[in-house]
DNA sequence: CGTCTATTTGAATGTACTCAAAAGCGGTGG
DNA sequence: CCACCGCTTTTGAGTACATTCAAATAGACG
């Protein structure tokens, strides 16, 4: 078993790919470890990368012009990351992104993401089904965001990201979920007395 | 000049197409008319198709359990909206979607869009960065959602989408920032103050 | 064990909501 | 043509949900 299996298996979930299609995939790939604590991505940056997380945890974040900061995302293993809109548009990014502990990715450039396309048109498929998957996910949560009280966001939180649960600090979970630390402690104060 | 030009124009956007193609394209869609008021999908329906809207404004919207309407999206001329997570899935949809004033859309059935990638695999690449743009507008509104006050929430909301601001009555536009139709005047009263 | 960070608690505050009513506006028919 | 009806927007008072701030407690890690 190599480590390029669980990347392969992510690409070929949807759509049959040739032998070739993906050793030239792997070819255009770079493997980085990441410290705990480390960023792949600061806001300002660049944004050159399209992260595909190996092994480990990674968040998306920013701050606001108060300082607060947001949770934008979280990614475990098999999940892609990056800050899509400035990767697309060669924008400064907006996001940071840091590994949650230590972790791995395989990272594909924006020249390489290109590249990919120019020579290889099945993958258009590949990226085409990865990025309905992110609209749908993300209008979802726009979804919740306006029908949903924090707790039934918080309970569908934990009930569709398990994952997440266990290897993330409460604080960022009431960040992604647009609530502060404390409030998201009075939520569960409140599940234990009932 | 076609009726069928907009929407070629809107395909060729981001990719070079055949004519035949194109011709091709246009046998898979039906275009059809809508009245103010008219729905084109009802929550709980199969959603069947993805629509180009050629002329009009049409809003998508839900409804949570105390039976608050949120609006999910709208769209103007040379946009495309559906339930795109059960048009994708299959489910029954979550949204209605109808239309604020006459309008016109193009339809794609769910059947003609497997099949247009099946025989047409340009297709992938249009909507590869259809559903990228998709989902990087989705993104940003999560973002908003997080880091913004309702007021410039509402700001950013009358800078990005000017056509939306002359089509839609307020409230909707308030159940799309997520705050009451109420607050939403008070905000536009404090700016008067100023 | 000690230090650092995360979580919990509680009190005071604020932002946005609910409810009710008035005012404005647009369309339609007499 | 304008009077009336229905729907949207505004206003204001009272309220609720979620925040801020400060401090105590609990956990994780070297």
């Amino acid at each position: 078993m190599q480590v390029t299996d669980q990347i392969i298996r992510n690409i070929s979930r949807y759509t049959a790919l040739e032998e070739q299609e993906k050793v030239d995939f792997l070819s255009l790939l770079s493997f980085r470890e990441i410290a705990k604590k480390e960023a792949i991505l600061k806001a300002g940056q660049p944004c050159q990368h399209l992260n595909y997380v190996h092994s480990g945890t990674l968040r998306a974040y920013c701050f606001d012009k108060e300082g607060k900061e947001s949770t934008v995302m979280f990614a475990v293993a098999d999940w892609w990351i990056t800050d899509m809109f400035c990767f697309l548009n060669q924008k400064p990014a907006m996001l940071y992104i840091e590994a949650l502990e230590g972790s791995s990715v395989f990272q594909l450039s924006r020249a390489n993401f290109e590249h990919l396309f120019a020579t290889q048109p099945s993958f258009e498929r590949v990226f085409r089904i990865l990025m309905q998957n992110a609209y749908t996910r993300e209008q979802l949560r726009v979804i919740e965001r306006l029908s949903l009280s924090a707790e039934e966001r918080y309970d569908n939180f934990i009930a569709k990201y398990p994952q997440f649960v266990e290897k993330v600090p409460q604080k960022h979970i009431a960040s992604y979920l647009g609530i502060t630390p404390e409030f998201l402690s009075a939520i569960r104060r409140g599940k234990l007395g009932r």
